[in-house]
DNA sequence: CTGTTAGCGCCTTCAA
DNA sequence: TTGAAGGCGCTAACAG
């Protein structure tokens, strides 16, 4: 317990002399415990205990060229979308020793650019980006640093390695299409300022044939940006039927205004939200929304770098996880 | 654009090469220019440019012992608590050049330990940690570490190295005053299962003097467990006045349960949340909740972990951020 | 201002 | 089963 703690760390150097074998022998009873004597293996195991060493991985991935991490890049960690794939890439990584390193891209291609950089520098052994990489220059030195890369939220036809995701644009057709089923013709979308977002409304656009009032907001978005937003699109046109969100906290926030107006949700204003959040289901009325399984996205991706690590040849680089449409008590 | 991919990849040596300067004058041209002719600067920056060399900052590490990574471990990243702390150490800490390394104790000792470990064997710059360090042999191994060390969220007289935080047990005291202030006598809490809550809880009884109807769900909680929640509560004693809850999201349940039943917000039941997460202040009635700032204590906790890098003597190694009770229309 | 010399701590390659 | 040498890519420390 009274350790040299002011000197210098601890090193297997250190751990070789204590248990009277080769520095090499040390490294192996460690970390390749089957070519050493179980012998050997119990006097570094306790010099190891005796000496407080702790391994630096720094060093030995140096030599092995592995790091043991996996950068994720993510808009804004703030955005509750992405937290379910962050939490179970994180899980998954760390069951199989890898570390996540984060790094925040505010929707900005430029930052992101840097950023990449910067994550490169760290070797680490894959990178996984929210959303696909658009600058040319970064798709080209992601590729030249021969780093395993899943772009995750968005498909590709041709990703810079490996993607998750599913198709915005489809996601927007599904809505709308779902809309017109239920007869209603008047509509509003509330949608965040970032690109996916665009791309379902695009998608719900097209499938309409039309245009549509539209509020944006920024991004990460809130109830009380859902509340002004409603308040904006009533303005625009006060007749609306229904209104088509970006994200379920947008809904919740268009739902909160509509109660406080008195407009009865559906009958008065039919909403659908995007995400299924951890609240949708529970909300009164509860929140017909796009399901997206975000666990899943992360889940894969770590399983698609995971195995590239190993030198496994991966089947299916590109990964279309879906979604559906959740219809609940709010449409 | 057609670089050797392929092949090796490009280290300082080839830039040194390509531009005609030795190994250590190129490695000075790039960290640290003040020392370098600007004619050299500039040749070592196109030899970087032609050869699309990145820079390996473990190779660089090892020798410089700075890794230029915070570890960060939270108990959860779901937990929509700890995200703006989270934000704001990210931000902070790539403004310097730093980058995060999460990890996720799941409020467990055991798991803490063993992260705590794999940590330390990448040689962070700091170590940031949600709460207080409780196992004795993790702290014990921290401080041998001679790694700079910012326990969050919670404050100690004897912290394994620097806090910042605030007092839990006083939140609990301040919101069982307020109540009281407001001639309620008949309470409810509804709390998440996590060592923090049960010590604002304390807090609450030791003001109050006698105990209380307790609900407790597990974590992260959410909408729905906060109408479960309300509902048992609501079993326990039906007269209740007024519900605590441990976060914002479970009392936007208990709000959302309430209204479902038919009671209004606050005459017939008041509710107090914790956190002012974004949404408290627009919902209808806003929510009375116990405001944090989380961002702040993320971006303190850099600065302490920075300052310490830079061998300053930190004056202040534990800073109470205190806390606010916001009162709003849900009281 | 630039270069030479030694490593940082560990792991891979070869030999015993 | 164990060991000795060498080097991963870079940077402190000292010379020139």
């Amino acid at each position: 317990m009274s350790e040299p703690s002011g000197g210098k760390s601890v090193t297997l150097h250190d751990v070789a002399r204590e248990a009277g074998v080769s520095l090499i022998t040390a490294s192996r009873a460690l970390s390749n415990p089957g070519l050493v004597s179980a012998k050997t293996i119990a006097r570094v195991q306790q010099a190891v205990e005796t000496t407080g060493y702790i391994p630096n991985l720094l060093a030995g991935g140096l030599k092995s060229r592995r790091s043991l991490t996996v950068a994720a890049l993510v808009p804004n960690i703030a955005v509750a979308q992405f937290i379910p794939t962050v939490k179970a890439l994180t899980d998954a990584l760390d069951a199989a020793g890898y570390q996540l390193i984060l790094g925040q891209t505010g929707y900005d291609h430029a930052r992101e650019e840097a950023l990449l950089g910067t994550m490169i520098s760290r070797r680490p052994d894959g990178i996984v980006v929210t959303g696909l990489v658009h600058a040319q220059a970064s798709r080209d030195r992601l590729r030249r640093s021969g780093i395993p890369v899943v772009e995750t939220w968005d498909l590709s036809d041709r990703p810079v390695d490996m993607a998750v995701g599913f198709s915005h644009l489809k996601v927007g057709s599904a809505v709308a299409g779902y809309f017109l089923g239920k007869g209603w013709r008047r509509f509003g979308i509330a949608t965040g300022d970032d690109h996916r977002a665009a791309v379902r409304r695009e998608g719900f656009l097209s499938t309409l044939g039309h245009e549509v009032p539209t509020v944006r907001v920024p991004s990460p978005s809130s109830l009380g940006l859902g509340r002004q937003a409603l308040r904006d699109l009533l303005a625009l046109d006060p007749g609306i039927e229904a209104v088509f969100c970006s994200s379920d906290q947008l809904a919740q926030g268009v739902m909160e205004e509509a109660r406080a107006r008195g407009l009865r949700v559906p009958q008065d204003l039919a909403i659908c939200g995007f995400g299924d959040a951890d609240f949708a289901a529970d909300m009164a009325p509860a929140l017909t929304t796009v399901q997206i399984d975000g666990a899943g996205i992360g889940r894969l991706a770590a399983d698609l770098v995971l195995a590239r690590c190993r030198g496994e040849a991966v089947s299916a680089p590109v990964v279309d996880v879906g979604f559906r449409v959740v219809e609940r008590g709010s449409t």
